[in-house]
DNA sequence: AAGACGGGGAG
DNA sequence: CTCCCAGTCTT
């Protein structure tokens, strides 16, 4: 596995230098997200912010932007706090012992394992997604995925296998082999490098492997949002609380519909409530936008209006010119709000 | 143990 | 439409 991991390995933008920084922050991205998804963002993210130093001054409204459009943005904030505890508290320097580098925000069992081989050569186990599959197939283990309880079994495992001499390439040539060649559907067990030592494919169970069990119960929820500009050439947004969904994003002005009466009444009557705005909003939406989360999905009506000048009485809110809109960290629903409105 | 937390690509 | 991705935190 380790001879094909050197001969096959991608070339990627955190596999250029052993930097424990921007392996850390390359970990962080790749949490639930997509190597080819991440790749774009690392670039632009170390370009801004080269150093702990700098992740650790810089603005949080300037971080959230970088990363906008990435999803789950308690990552990059989780990462921004704990940059500022490695500034202070270790000196500047990402720690490299188990208890410590498990105590910062964001940094989980899977990500304490990933940085600390990969960017010290320590011998502990990153057992993620793609881990549990090609080991759940090699060693045929039957344990639903889905538990986390799970993740103890593989730990347990890779603890027994793991290299020595080089822990670092040992983890990502597992993760490697799941990306590229022991994918979920139709693996090419055909190019394995461990055909021969995977009991999954000698027991014709490699279909079967592995059990993870699914969930799901999808919310709906109706939302109507304004787009309310001023006769200057600006526009009104409000910034999201800074905890939950979408924390501390910016979005439109936007309240969640009741399902009953009507929806541009239900708005005017949010807008005078909280921004003490008499809006006359066009009568029907212009636009009407779906937007599926993982565990929910906003069915948003967008409308327009116009006042003649507003006074933002909102302490989260701000009038902006319509130019500079695209300078806020929004979430990708909002984007597209601010998509048909500029087509207007 | 289960749910919250984003977004996009693939089949 | 469903699955799932280099997971973590909260309840």
């Amino acid at each position: 596995m380790l001879q094909w991991y050197k001969a096959e390995k991608r070339d990627l933008p955190w596999r250029k230098e052993r930097d424990p920084y921007k392996i850390w922050v390359s970990e962080i991205m790749l949490q639930q997200t997509r190597v080819d998804t991440v790749i774009p963002y690392f670039e632009r993210f170390i370009d801004q912010f080269p150093t702990i130093e700098a992740l650790a001054a810089a603005e949080e409204d300037k971080v959230l932007k970088a990363w906008e459009g990435l999803g789950y943005y308690s990552r990059v904030r989780n990462l921004q706090a704990a940059a500022r505890e490695v500034h202070e508290r270790y000196g500047g320097k990402v720690p490299n012992t188990l208890k410590e580098i498990s105590s910062l925000k964001g940094v989980g069992p899977y990500t304490s394992g990933a940085i600390l081989s990969i960017a010290y050569g320590v011998p502990e186990p990153a057992v993620d997604g793609n881990v549990m599959r090609v080991l759940s197939r090699i060693l045929s283990i039957w344990e639903d995925i889905a538990k986390p309880s799970s993740r103890k079994v593989f730990e347990e495992a890779v603890r027994q296998l793991i290299s020595t001499e080089d822990p670092s390439s040992f983890n990502q040539a597992l993760m490697e082999l799941g990306a590229l060649i022991c994918t979920p559907s139709s693996p090419s067990c055909l190019l394995c490098p461990v055909r021969e030592h995977c009991s999954a494919f000698h027991e014709g169970t490699i279909n079967e492997l592995p059990v993870k069990t699914k969930k799901k119960t999808m919310r709906h929820v109706h939302l109507a949002a304004a787009v309310v500009k001023t006769e200057k050439e600006e526009v009104i947004i409000q910034k999201r609380p800074p905890e939950g969904l979408l924390a501390n994003l910016w979005e439109f002005p936007n309240t969640e519909l009741s399902g009953m009466g009507n929806p541009r009444v239900e708005l005017e009557l949010f807008l005078k409530r909280e921004y003490g705005l008499d809006v006359q909003l066009e009568a029907e939406p212009f636009a009407k936008i779906q937007h599926v989360f993982s565990h929910l999905t906003w069915d948003i009506d967008v409308y327009e209006g116009t006042v003649s000048s507003a006074i933002p009485k909102k302490e989260n809110s701000r009038v902006v010119k319509t130019e500079e809109v695209e300078e806020y960290a929004f979430s990708v629903s909002h984007q597209k709000i601010w998509k048909k409105a500029k087509g207007r």
